[in-house]
Formats: structure tokens, sequence, C-alpha cells
DNA sequence: TATTGTTATACTCTATAACTATA
DNA sequence: TATAGTTATAGAGTATAACAATA
């Protein structure tokens, strides 16, 4: 065995930035795990329900929609269409334009993962209390929000 | 200008393990930014301010304190040697181990930050009501400890 | 035999410049 | 000239195996 005393480390944990950065990685890693039978990224399991909800997207709306460059999607979207969950289909007016839909094969493998992710979501929002869960709704979206200027 | 009307994203948004990477990506690229006039990386941040708080502390324990493999610390630990903001002074006891020191350039440097990066701590904190401030607390302590099972 | 710090390596993510084909 | 998608590339961040020195 290790020794290993732990070290003060409050005055770094009390910062919000800090407690956001190690949730987010902690419930980002129990949210592959999931997704993991699947062989999905996250990104691609957004990519995923974007193009579910939104037959025909483009590409670029969904970069945008992503916060994700279109020079890094290309790859997502070109991984997606070699597996058989996605096709681009040329556009009819603006020839620059791939319309992007998913195929029965994506279709299935959404409601599948969906179904698991939506279990998984379940249980993250179970393990708080009605009024945190209503705070903390409040409180992302103000976060999110927060822009540099004081 | 583009034509890009925003497509439908509500069903993936809803996801609070969506929103959290959202909110986590925005408030760390501001911290960044508060950084950056400092040359310090986030990591490299922390760093300074566990070392500041534990003199004499080894990288294993700051590795674990982290939650970052020794071997990325390493490289990490190395440029703020270089850049004469930490120490590694031999251990007397154990000659494996290395205590890590902040040298009086990286006390200097620490300080500066350190208020910087609480002025925007308390602008984050300040854009949250003290409702919304109680709260967050508890169920970022709550999601933290989230584990994978149900 | 186990542990600390280290080297090497690889893989994912992200960021940017530049190309093509269309408009 | 501007835009959509693409190619290429470089830089972070992260993960793992294995090594030397030491215990």
């Amino acid at each position: 065995m290790s020794t290993d005393p732990e070290i003060e480390s409050s005055n770094l944990s009390q910062f919000l930035g800090f407690r956001l950065t190690r949730v987010k990685i902690r419930v980002h890693k129990v949210l592959l795990a999931r997704l993991a039978p699947y062989e999905l990224s996250s990104m691609e399991f957004s990519v995923l329900m974007l193009a579910g909800s939104n037959p025909g997207a483009y590409l670029r709306q969904l970069s945008s929609a992503l916060d994700v460059s279109p020079p890094n999607l290309v790859s997502v979207v070109e991984r997606m269409v070699r597996r058989n969950l996605l096709v681009r289909l040329p556009g009819t007016q603006d020839r620059r334009l791939q319309e992007l839909h998913l195929t029965e094969t994506g279709q299935a493998l959404l409601k599948q993962a969906k179904a698991d992710v939506e279990r998984f979501e379940n249980a993250l929002e179970q393990s708080l209390t009605a009024v945190e869960r209503r705070h903390i709704d409040s409180a992302l979206r103000k976060l999110a929000a927060f822009q540099l200027d004081g």
C-alpha cells in the first residue's frame, strides 16, 4: 500500500469553476460507460439525437448547434456514414449542401441508446431533491450565459 | 451572411449531462481568458494553488488530488520548474520523493493570479441568487458522487 | 516485491488555415 | 466574393506500458 496522505485542497475546491469541471468529468464518464455498448461517443450520440429530430439538417447546422467546428464534425459524420447510421443526400436546390438523414439502422440505434441515456438521466435527477433540481436548472442557465467583463 | 436557421435541440439540451458539459466549457473558457496574461493553464494554476498551501507536497499527492495521472503531471511540473515557479527538492528520508515548493516568483505569480481568479469566481457567484448558490452547492456535491448502477 | 518519478507512446478533442465546388 | 463541405495539420488533454532508482 501507498504512503499517500491527502493534501489540503479546500482552497481549490471552493471554486465553483473547479467543482463544475470535476462534476462534468465524473458525469461524462458515467455517460460514456452507458454509451459504450453502442460504440457511440457522446458527440456521436448528440448527432444521432439532432439528426433524429431534424431530418435533412445540414452539417453546418449541427456544427453550430453542438459548438463543434465543421472540420471537426466531418470525421464524426464520416464514421457514422460508414457505420450506416447516417446518409448524406445532395441538396435539391443548393448543391453545396448535403441533407443528413438517419438510416433505419441509425433510427434503431438512436431508440436504444436514447432509452439508456434517459434512464441514466433519470437516475441523475433522482439523486437530487426537487428543490435542488429546480435551482440547478436556473443556475446552469445563468452560468452558461456568463460573460467575461467584471 | 449565412443562411443558418437554428435546428431543434431542446431534446438534447433537456439532458442535465449535456447542459453540464456546455456550462463547464463556457465557464472554463472565461477562466482561461483570465489566466492568459499569466501564461497559465488551469492545470498549472491548480498546481500553483496546491503547492502554495502544501509546501513540500509530492508529485504523487498532487496527482491524486487533481485526478491527473503522474505521467501527465510530470510535463506540467517540468514546465513550471523551467519557468522558475517551482523547485524540486530531494526528499530527506526517502530519496525517491521530491518535495515541491513554490519559488518566490511562483508565490508572487500565485498571489496575482489567485486575486484575478477570485474576482472571476465572485462575479460567477454574484450572477446567481442566494438560494441558487445554496442549492447548486449541494447539487454539485451529489452529482460528483454519482455512480453508475441504476 | 512495491513505489516514485520518469520516458515513450497513442488516442481523443480541439483549433486553424487552406482547398473545391458551388452560389 | 462568399459559403458548404472538406483536407491537412497542429496542439492540448488524457490514458497506458514500461523503465531506473529506491525502498
